[in-house]
DNA sequence: ATAAACCGTGGGGTGCACCACAGAGTCAAT
DNA sequence: ATTGACTCTGTGGTGCACCCCACGGTTTAT
């Protein structure tokens, strides 16, 4: 069992964010002291974080994050997932676009 | 002079954002009747307008355009527009690599 | 025993760039 | 003159995902 501070060396995510997925039930703490209050996380808290982690990396929402832990066969994560590629795609292009734009731009000043 | 309406229609920026540009002073009504109140833009008003919408579309920051507007020889310009490309093909390679990871994700997932 | 480091809660704040709305005045066309 | 479309101001709200702080209890090491 891991106290909150070694958690957060462990996982990489503020204390603050553990808070906030606690908060709104997305990671609870494996076992909280009812006397104490103390938050505990244990190894499948990790294996969920290291998740929640990567999933927020890829630009999950809040809720989408919920929808995948609350789906315990992960049948929509790869839906997801491909989803967020597709998005990823198109910010790439839309990039892409915007540095040409930005290109011409500089060229037609530089008349 | 045009109302606040025609600029609209002729800008494509909403009559919120005209008002927020003119209170933050980025981009002002050539003139204000001071009994109505009402907004007048000219000639003058569009050409900045399309280059502020411009600029916005690269995702320049207000601050960003503000010292670009300020500085009539437009000096800066450059400098920003190269910064804001660099910016952008580093968002390309963080988004190369975030769909890398989700296919290795993927990958993984399918074993 | 004591001090330093840790943890809790509740609630406020942040950023950015607007958007929404009510209530009242104004303009254009008939 | 009327009516419908337009515009004004001021103020509050939005979204998202946290961050920060004070104040007080707890744990750990010496």
């Amino acid at each position: 069992m891991y106290k909150i501070g070694e958690f957060v060396e462990m996982t990489g995510l503020s204390k603050e964010t553990l808070r906030y997925y606690a908060e709104v039930k997305l990671l609870e703490p494996a076992y909280i002291d009812p006397v104490t209050r103390y938050r505990y996380y244990d190894d499948g808290s990790y294996f969920e974080a290291v998740l929640l982690a990567k999933l927020r990396r890829f630009g999950f929402t809040i809720q989408e994050m919920s929808a995948v832990m609350k789906d315990e066969s992960f049948a929509h994560l790869e839906a997801l997932l491909e989803q967020k590629r597709e998005n990823k795609r198109m910010q790439i292009q839309d990039l892409l676009a915007q540095v040409e734009e930005i290109d011409e731009f500089l060229a037609s000043g530089r008349e």
